[in-house]
DNA sequence: CGTGATATTGACAGGTCTCAAGACAAGTGG
DNA sequence: CCACTTGTCTTGAGACCTGTCAATATCACG
């Protein structure tokens, strides 16, 4: 053995085996629901009704999304049920979506909710690449082969769709407007994979925490998600460090000390920026 | 001021400004051309010669690269000549090929020798995002949109061609299999990023380097650049260290560990694995 | 021979981790 | 209604990994 290296971090013992479900699920997703209150609720509890209709057409982020060109494709191309493995599935929070090694054949699409998209060693580290909410694909990557290793992961309870990626690829393939816009979903993606690894690589943590705030709210202020200065924020502080490479313990620490100067305020599962002037200062933004 | 937040670690002061060649530089040319003694040798020095005829016919990473197909290509589509901005350009070792800004129009790739494409704070912190040898693009989203705050810089002297961005992405947009061939290294790149963020969030520093070498040996070992378990090595420790995000002071420490232990050996610019089995237990690979 | 880049080494400091204990909320079963 | 569990968050003490600083050596180069 190696014993002259030094040995690396326990992993952390906080494990997914859990199968009960966690305190403030259904706040979740109430308060999810309130943010999205132009879903039509019919669609939220009969969700094996209608597989011919696209239910993207309800989505927040129709316009972000892949779903939306899926939803003006012609019927004619190919017949809209067989793109569609099932209707949307609801799962509740803290279940994978998507397990490592299941990515053969379907790539799935988060409808509403938020997950994390994740690597996990076999000792139980684990690395948050993305936190994915509703329209988003867990990486446009995934649309054009298999990915292995990544795990999904619902944070608050989901709705997700899983497409035939077969299928999917001839759509792009034949659709110069659709390749456009994925293309443009790349770029973007890349664009977060390379920030993400000069925060890793490069930030300490307070830093990484104010960027991954500053980030979130951003996102959800694209999607019409933010009340003034105030998100619902369902994040469990083992997500914030799984995604910025730190413990849970630590996170606590900077996040008080956060809240401590009113930079921001957490209370509930909503996340309120005080003085968001500061915040960008210590994010380094 | 945030007064009450840590302070980042000093940038290093190792900059980039310095335009002197450094040492090792004609080794490093020597040693690669020895490696590649399939490139002719006229391709070298008469670099703006031929503009018509494409060299990537004698590059060594032919079949990997964007450069087979736009070789492959009947002249007929778009004219080879308004492909390239210009020639094969050469620069010398620590040489910045691309600018942080200057994304706008063309594509760079690499056709000979070793490069490193990073993304550089204001204060000087750097984090690597990979190595590009021969055949190799810098990213494959920039293919299709600009992106920014990307800087390029030659390890061993570099030789290079631009393409413009406009003419590469109708050539693509037209041809399956082109597309089929992006796609696939485009996974591959989003695979390697992940990869990249677990090691930076993760991983302690004997893992990540012990990977970093593991990952060029492996990458070296595709193009037939190993000789036996000896390979050529042109990073400097800086070059290691900003790629796996530690410091060079610390990164030579665990290089010395290595050593020491009979794990590798460097010797000027070379590198042997003397002890892989060894070397996978500390890469945790 | 001075300069600049690189590499090595040691002492020290500091950021983050580990471990532990406790508090709290919510759900469960008695 | 009350123990009990589970998950989460907080806080403190101490350890350890890595960063900072400094001195020195080497090498290439002009």
């Amino acid at each position: 053995m190696a014993d002259w290296i030094t040995p690396g971090p326990k992993a952390s013992k906080d494990g997914l085996e859990s199968e009960s479900e966690q305190a403030g699920a259904d706040l979740a997703a109430e308060h999810s629901d309130a943010h999205n209150d132009e879903a039509a609720p019919a669609l939220l509890d009969g969700a094996d009704s209608e597989i011919g209709a696209c239910a993207c057409s309800a989505c927040p982020a129709h316009a972000f999304s892949l779903c939306a060109a899926v939803d003006k494709m012609p019927a004619t191309v190919t017949p809209l049920a067989t793109l569609i493995e099932s209707s949307a599935q609801t799962v509740p929070a803290r279940r994978l979506i998507c397990h490592p090694k299941d990515w053969s054949e379907f790539v799935p699409i988060i409808c509403q909710g938020w997950a994390a998209s994740s690597i996990i060693l076999a000792d139980g580290r684990r690395q948050i690449l993305s936190f994915l909410l509703s329209g988003d694909l867990v990486s446009s990557a995934s649309l054009f082969g298999s990915i292995s290793g990544r795990s999904v992961e619902a944070i608050t309870p989901v709705r997700y769709r899983k497409f035939r990626r077969k299928d999917i690829k001839a759509l792009i393939f034949n659709d110069p407007d659709l390749l456009e816009k994925i293309s443009r979903i790349w770029i973007e993606e890349r664009e977060q994979a390379d920030q993400l690894a000069l925060d890793l690589g490069r930030r300490m943590a307070p830093e990484r925490i104010a960027r991954l705030i500053l980030y979130i709210a951003e996102k959800l202020g694209k999607r019409g998600m933010m009340t003034g200065n105030t998100m619902f924020f369902p994040l469990r502080q083992r997500h914030i460090a799984d995604a910025t490479g730190l413990t849970p313990v630590h996170v606590s620490k900077v996040l008080s000390d956060l809240q401590r100067n009113g930079v921001v305020q957490i209370s509930g599962r909503s996340l309120t920026i005080n003085n968001e002037t500061e915040l960008r200062i210590v994010a380094n933004w």
